[in-house]
DNA sequence: GCGATCACG
DNA sequence: ACGTACGTGATCGCT
C-alpha cells in the first residue's frame, strides 16, 4: 500500500503568494495575503492527496541571503518588504498549531531539504510531491517524486512528472541543472553563460544532452558568436552548474515519524484560522463556532430577582463577571448571560450601584465560586468602594492575553472578543477563558500565569490601594523655590543669548539661537532639525557660558513640572497619598510599569534628587521607609543563563563584578583597577546585557570606536560563556520566532526575520536582552507575592507599597522593622535557585531619600 | 497625535 | 552597506 508525502518549499510559496495576490485589508498585527494564499493552497493539497507525511521547508542560509540583499541593493532594486518577512513567523506558528512538521537547517535552503527528503524517501512505497514555485526543483523529478509547480498565484498547481516535463520543456530532469548552467538565473544569483538564454540553452541540450557532452563536442558547433561565448565562459558555466545543483544529501536528521501528518483536525484548524482571523476560510470549512445560538441574554432589573439569582450563583463552581460602569454582567456558560443594568442617575432604570454590589457581596466574597474576569484589578477597585473584597479570582482574560503574547498593543475586552470570536459581556469573558486556558497549557505558560501573574493581581491592587504618603507642604515649598530659580536662570539665558524673544523650552527656538545666532557647531540633527539633547549640550559645554545655564534650566524645569507640580496634582486629598496605577500588561519583557504618577522614575541620580525623594514619607510619623534592592540581578541572571564559568565564579566569591570586568578588559590585577577603569567596565557590562555594539559603547563612553571594539573583544575572550550565549540565544530565537525567560515567559520577536538590517539587529538585541530582563522581572514578581504573604503569616501591619524593577519598598511599623528587613532579604535572596546567589541590600530611613 | 527630551531600572 | 545599546512614562512644543 503506497504512502504519500508532501514537502513544501515555504519560502518560495510565501514569496509567490505575496506578489501574486492583492494586498489584504490591514489588521492589527495580523498576517496579510501570503499566509492566506498559503493556507488555501495547503487545503487543496490535503484534500486532493490526503498525505500521510507532510513537511514545510524553510531557507536558513544567511550569507547567501545577505549577499542577495546586497546585490539587490546595489542594483537599486526594491528590498523585500517587511510585511512579507513578517509572515514567516506567523506561518511557522500556524504550521505548529496544525501539527505539520517544519524543517530548516542552518546553512541550507528549502530546496536542499526538498531534495534530501525526496532522495531519502521517494520509492516503491512512497510517492513524494514537492511543492514549489522555483523551477530549479525540476531536477528532483523521478519515477516517484513529482514537482507541483505554482502557476498564477499559489493554489493553482501544475503536476510535473518526467513525461510532462518532456512535453513542456523537452528536457529530462537531469538536464535542468545543465540548463541553468547555461542560461543562468538572476533571481538565484546563478550567472550562466552571458548571452545564452532559455531558447539557446534548450536547443544545445537537446542536441548534446549534457553540459559535459556539449563542452567535449564544442568543435562540432559552427565557429560563430555562440561558440565564442561558450568557449570563453566554460568556467562560469561549471560554476553555475555547481550553484544550480540541489544538494540531496544534507545532514538532515529527521525521522520519518516526525513527518507524520494526521490530517487537518477540526480543533487545531479552527484554532489556527481563528488566530489568523481568516473568517472566510473558517466559513468555507464549516468551522465557525456555533454562534448560532447567539448569547442568550436575561436582564435582571429587579432587586428581588437579583438577590434570588445571587444566592443560586453562590453554589456555582465557576462564574464569569464583567462590570463596565453601566451594567454588571454574569455568566455561567459562554452562550448565556445575565445583565444587571446599573442606574447612574435618579431618572434612569436599573438598580443603584449600592444595591447591586451589596446583593452580590456574598457571592463575590465567597471562596467557593471561581471568578473569571477581564481586568480583575480594576474590578477590585470598584468593589473596594463598597467595602467588598472579592475572593477566588481564578482567571483574568486580560492578563492571560498578555502572558500569551506580551507584545500585543491592545488588551481591551472588545479586541479580545474580535480575536477569539466571542460575543456578549460576561459570556464573552467565559468563552475567551475557555480558549485561553488551553493555549496557556499548550504553550507551557502555566507557571508564569497561574503561579506569578494571577496572584500578583491582588498584590498590585493592595499596593495601589495603600499608596505612598507625600509631604504636600514640602512639595509646595519646593515648587515656589524652583519657580524662583527657573525665573533667575531664564533671565540669565536671555542675557547671554542677547535676546529674550524665544522659548527656551522649544527645541526649535533653541536651535536657532545656539546654532544660528551664536554660531555654535551642529553636533547632530534630528528628523525635524537641530538636536539639542544633553549629549549635544555636553559637547558644547566649553564653547559658550549659555550651555551650562540651559542644562540647569532643563534639569530644574523637568524636576518642577514632572516631579513637583506633576506629583502634587496626583495627591489624593482624602489621605495625602499618591496612588499609582501599576500596569501589568504593558511591557514586552514581563516588567510592570507605573502611571499617574509614575513612581518608577522618581529622580535619584542627580544632586537635587534627594530633595524630591525626601517628599516621600511613611504613612505614620513613627514608621520607616524600608528599601530592599537586588544587587546586579541582571548580570547574575546572565551568569546563570549563560553558565559562564568566570562570571559565575566572580559572583560566587562575591567579587565586585565591574572591578573584575575591568581587570579582564584592561589586563591589570584587580587591585590596580582605577575608578575610571571600573566605570568603563560598568558600561561594558551594561552593553553586554543590552546587546552590545562597538558603536554604542563608544558613544556611551565617549571613546573611539576601535577602542570600544577592543574592550568588547577582551571581554568576550574572558567571558566565553557569554559569547556562546549571545550566539545561541539569537540562533534559537530565529528558529522559534520567540524567546523565553528562565521560568518560561514568552516574547515573540517578529523583527528577527526582517530584511531590514536595523530592524533585524534590533530583534537580535531584544532576543538577547529579554530572557535577562524578563527573568529578573519574574524573580521580583515572585518576591512581591511572597513578601506580603509572610507579612500576613506573621500578622505584621507593615505594607509593601512600591516596586521599582529590582527594588521593593515597604512602609514599616517601627516594632516590625527588623522582621520586615529579614523577610525582605530572605524572600528576595531565595526567590530563585541559580548557579549564582542573589544578593539583596536593605536599608531604612524616615524618608525615601534616607532609605539608601 | 507625535517627536524630542529626560526621569528611572 | 547599513546605523546602533534593553525596558518604560510624563511633559512640552508644534502641527
Amino acid at each position: 500500500m503506497g504512502n504519500t508525502m508532501i514537502v513544501i518549499d515555504g519560502n518560495s510559496l510565501i514569496h509567490r503568494a505575496f506578489y501574486a495576490l492583492p494586498p489584504m485589508k490591514k489588521r492589527d498585527g495580523a498576517p496579510t495575503n501570503a499566509v492566506y494564499g498559503f493556507m488555501t493552497m495547503l487545503f487543496g493539497l490535503v484534500d486532493s492527496y490526503q498525505p500521510q507525511y507532510m513537511a514545510v521547508a524553510f531557507d536558513r542560509r544567511e550569507k547567501t541571503f545577505r549577499h542577495q540583499m546586497f546585490e539587490e541593493y546595489k542594483a537599486g532594486r526594491r528590498k523585500t518588504p517587511d510585511e512579507l518577512i513578517a509572515q514567516f513567523p506567523i506561518l511557522k506558528h500556524t504550521l505548529d498549531t496544525l501539527g505539520i512538521a517544519r524543517l530548516e537547517l542552518a546553512g541550507y535552503e528549502a530546496d536542499d531539504i526538498l531534495g534530501t527528503l525526496s532522495h531519502q524517501y521517494a520509492g516503491e512505497d512512497m510517492e513524494v510531491y514537492l511543492v514549489t514555485g522555483d523551477r530549479d526543483a525540476f531536477q528532483l523529478v523521478t519515477d516517484h517524486a513529482r514537482v507541483l509547480m505554482t502557476r498564477k498565484g499559489v493554489s493553482d498547481l501544475e503536476v510535473f512528472d518526467e513525461a510532462h516535463m518532456q512535453e513542456v520543456y523537452s528536457l529530462r530532469p537531469g538536464q535542468i541543472v545543465d540548463l541553468k548552467s547555461l542560461m543562468g538565473d538572476s533571481s538565484d544569483n546563478i550567472p550562466g553563460v552571458p548571452g545564452v538564454g532559455e531558447k539557446t540553452a534548450v536547443k544545445l541540450l537537446s542536441q548534446f544532452g549534457t553540459l559535459d557532452s556539449l563542452y567535449s563536442h564544442l568543435d562540432e558547433l559552427p565557429k560563430n558568436k555562440l561558440h565564442e561565448k561558450l568557449e570563453l565562459n566554460r568556467e562560469l558555466a561549471y560554476l553555475s552548474q555547481k550553484l544550480a545543483r540541489i544538494d540531496q544529501n544534507i545532514p538532515l536528521n529527521t525521522k520519518l515519524s516526525e513527518l507524520a501528518f494526521a490530517g487537518l483536525q477540526d480543533d487545531s484548524l479552527r484554532q489556527a484560522l481563528e488566530e489568523l482571523e481568516f473568517t472566510s476560510l473558517l466559513k468555507r470549512r464549516s468551522l465557525e463556532r456555533e454562534k448560532t445560538a447567539a448569547v442568550e441574554e436575561e436582564t435582571l432589573d429587579d432587586i428581588q430577582k437579583l438577590k434570588k439569582k445571587a444566592e443560586e450563583w453562590e453554589e456555582a463552581s465557576m462564574i464569569a463577571l464583567h462590570y463596565d460602569g453601566e451594567k454588571l454582567s454574569l455568566s455561567l456558560q459562554r452562550d448565556r448571560e445575565f445583565i444587571v443594568p446599573i442606574t447612574l442617575s435618579l431618572l434612569g432604570g436599573g438598580i443603584s450601584p449600592e444595591d447591586v454590589f451589596s446583593c452580590l457581596k456574598p457571592l463575590l466574597e465567597s471562596k467557593k465560586a471561581a471568578k473569571i474576569m477581564h481586568d480583575a484589578k480594576a474590578f477590585l477597585h470598584d468593589c473596594a468602594k463598597f467595602d467588598i473584597s472579592p475572593q477566588n479570582i481564578a482567571f483574568d482574560t486580560m492578563v492571560a492575553a498578555y502572558v500569551l503574547n506580551p507584545t500585543r498593543r491592545n488588551f481591551s475586552l472588545e479586541k479580545l472578543k474580535e480575536y477569539y470570536g466571542a460575543d456578549g459581556s460576561a459570556a464573552a469573558v467565559m468563552a475567551i477563558y475557555e480558549q485561553q486556558r488551553k493555549q496557556i497549557d499548550e504553550l507551557q505558560l502555566g507557571r508564569i500565569f497561574y503561579d506569578i501573574e494571577m496572584p500578583l493581581i491582588g498584590v498590585l491592587f493592595d499596593m495601589e490601594q495603600e499608596g505612598f504618603t507625600v509631604n504636600l507642604q514640602t512639595l509646595e515649598e519646593l515648587s515656589a523655590r524652583y519657580a524662583e530659580d527657573i525665573a533667575r536662570i531664564t533671565s540669565e539665558i536671555y542675557a547671554l543669548a542677547g535676546t529674550s524673544d524665544f522659548n527656551i523650552a522649544s527645541t526649535k527656538h533653541l536651535g536657532v539661537i545656539l546654532f544660528e545666532k551664536l554660531g555654535l557647531p551642529v553636533i547632530k540633527k534630528t528628523k525635524t532639525g537641530y538636536s539639542t539633547d544633553i549629549e549635544v549640550l555636553e559637547k558644547l559645554h566649553d564653547q559658550h557660558p549659555i550651555i551650562e545655564k540651559i542644562i540647569e534650566y532643563r534639569q530644574l524645569t523637568k524636576l518642577k513640572s514632572t516631579y513637583i507640580d506633576g506629583l502634587m496634582q496626583t495627591i489624593r486629598s482624602a489621605d495625602q497619598k499618591v496612588h499609582t496605577t501599576f500596569n501589568q500588561v504593558a511591557t514586552a519583557t514581563g516588567r510592570i510599569s507605573s502611571t499617574e504618577p509614575n513612581l518608577q522614575n522618581i529622580p535619584i541620580r542627580s544632586a537635587l534628587s534627594a530633595e524630591i525623594r525626601n517628599v516621600f514619607i511613611p504613612s505614620k510619623p513613627e514608621n520607616y521607609i524600608v528599601s530592599a534592592d537586588y544587587s546586579q540581578i541582571e548580570l547574575r541572571v546572565l551568569a546563570h543563563i549563560s553558565g559562564d564559568a568566570h562570571m559565575c565564579d566572580a559572583f560566587l566569591h562575591d567579587e565586585d563584578i565591574h572591578t573584575r570586568t575591568a581587570a579582564e578588559v584592561f589586563d591589570v590585577p584587580p587591585s590596580e583597577v582605577t575608578a575610571e577603569m571600573r566605570s568603563s567596565a560598568k558600561a561594558v557590562n551594561f552593553g553586554i546585557v543590552y546587546g552590545i555594539s562597538d558603536f554604542g559603547l563608544a558613544r556611551n563612553l565617549g571613546i573611539p570606536r576601535y577602542k570600544a571594539a577592543e574592550y568588547i573583544k577582551k571581554y568576550l575572550e574572558e567571558f566565553d560563556g557569554v559569547r556562546t550565549y549571545m550566539h545561541t540565544i539569537v540562533e534559537q530565537a530565529k528558529q522559534d520566532g520567540y524567546v523565553r525567560t528562565l521560568w518560561g515567559r514568552i516574547r515573540y520577536i517578529d523583527e528577527l526575520s526582517s530584511s531590514n538590517y536595523n530592524t533585524r539587529s534590533f530583534g537580535e538585541r531584544a532576543a538577547l536582552n529579554t530572557p535577562i530582563q524578563g527573568t529578573a522581572a519574574d524573580i521580583i514578581k515572585y518576591a512581591m507575592i511572597e513578601v506580603p504573604r509572610r507579612f500576613r503569616e506573621k500578622n505584621l501591619q507593615s505594607k509593601l507599597i512600591l516596586q521599582v524593577h529590582d527594588e521593593l519598598i515597604v512602609d514599616a511599623e517601627p516594632e516590625e522593622l527588623e522582621q520586615v528587613k529579614k523577610i525582605l532579604v530572605d524572600t528576595m535572596q531565595n526567590a530563585c535557585k541559580m548557579k549564582v546567589t542573589l544578593k539583596v541590600n536593605v536599608s531604612e530611613g524616615k524618608t525615601w531619600a534616607e532609605a539608601k
